[in-house]
DNA sequence: CATGATAGTGAACGATCGTTCACTAGTCAA
DNA sequence: TTGACTAGTGAACGATCGTTCACTATCATG
């Protein structure tokens, strides 16, 4: 994207920052507060600059400065390939991505997440402790990993579907399939994984 | 959080709807259109009654809505304990959590994300492609995992420092720990990695 | 049957906000 | 040295928006 001056990285700082602050996009006069300009021309001035350049969208309404779909897409935590890039707006401007599981798998009613239990799958990456990002699905392809509910108990393995029965198989040679025939027990597929988010310790 | 009416989760889940796909709130009339409601205290009334459960902040100025913190906390996809808990306002109401990077390690300057290269590190669950969440810092504590530029390259190791060199320690037996002297490459600690996050395959 | 909560209409007022006009000043490359 | 760009001030206009008032309807509860 575009370069931007410094007092042009100034403006978009403070129309981020006042998002992440209150949610909603400052006024041309509460901007001019936050950046000591009196006018409002002033600030619209710059407001003009970053939207000719692509990081602002600017609509005639009250409070009506947008993020471009660009920047929304880039306010999570940086994903820095090369370790010189600065932060924060530095970065947008030789972009490589965001971290953001809001952004990458969206919020939407058919994506959750649930705790992974237990040590089963670490051959295939999932600690305990782990959150596992699940995109609902009443079904899901044999041989992916898949959040299952066994009477009503859920679990992430990988899944199997076969004739008159299912497998769920772990990922660690110290736990066997369970193999589930049908009416032994109650299997409901919730869903496929497609994400694992893990804190490790504090920040 | 205190129950709503249906009406009421309705108006929530406009105003969400709003807030992610323009990044600012609604206004009373906007919502009005949403909602099919004529008349500006109809909203009104709805807005008045989220504010006094806790799910709002009304601000008297134009698109003055804005979430309240339990629900800024929770507008990522949700942690769900339960499989019998819903989505996404039920959620709220018997709330566990949710997933966001960003909520998770907040989107300051001394946060980052690095790409996993290789698969040095596959037994202590980082496998390539991942993305290693970083907190900057000069220094890190012995044995942590951190990511270090080495000459200006990045990597992700567990971190020795001894007397006249560090080690950097793969956590995969098929790879011998790297032994750097002082003076025989430039070493750099990033930071500590503080979280994971993995996309398998696509939505 | 009354009461309170929920849900809604329609109109009007005043404050806020984006927009625009006219004017000033510094910097930098052609 | 002349534009072009950036960075400001100050004032004013009209549209938008939150607020408020009066009034109506439905429905569950005691």
């Amino acid at each position: 994207m575009e370069a931007l001056t410094r007092r042009q990285r100034k403006c978009l700082e403070a129309v981020l920052e006042c998002l992440r602050r209150t949610g909603r996009a400052p006024t041309y006069r509460e901007l001019g507060r936050m950046l000591k300009i009196a006018s409002t021309q002033g600030v619209r001035r710059h407001l003009e600059a970053l939207a000719r350049k692509g990081y602002l969208v600017m609509k005639a309404t009250a409070r009506g400065i947008e993020l471009s779909e660009e920047v929304r897409g880039a306010v999570g935590i940086p994903i820095l390939g090369r370790i010189a890039a600065g932060r924060p707006i530095e970065a947008l401007e030789n972009f490589e991505g965001a971290v953001d599981v809001v952004s990458m798998y969206g919020s939407y009613p058919e994506v959750f997440a649930v705790r992974v239990v237990g040590d089963s799958m670490i051959d295939a990456g999932l600690q305990e402790g782990d959150l596992a990002v699940v995109r609902a699905a009443p079904r899901v392809e044999n041989g992916a990993i898949a959040a299952v509910a066994i009477d009503g108990e859920a679990t992430v393995k990988r899944f199997h579907a076969e004739v008159g029965a299912v497998t769920l198989a772990p990922a660690n040679p110290r736990y066997a399939p369970r193999i589930v025939r049908d009416g032994e027990a109650e299997v409901r597929v919730l869903g496929r994984v497609i994400g694992i988010v893990r804190k490790l310790g504090s920040i």
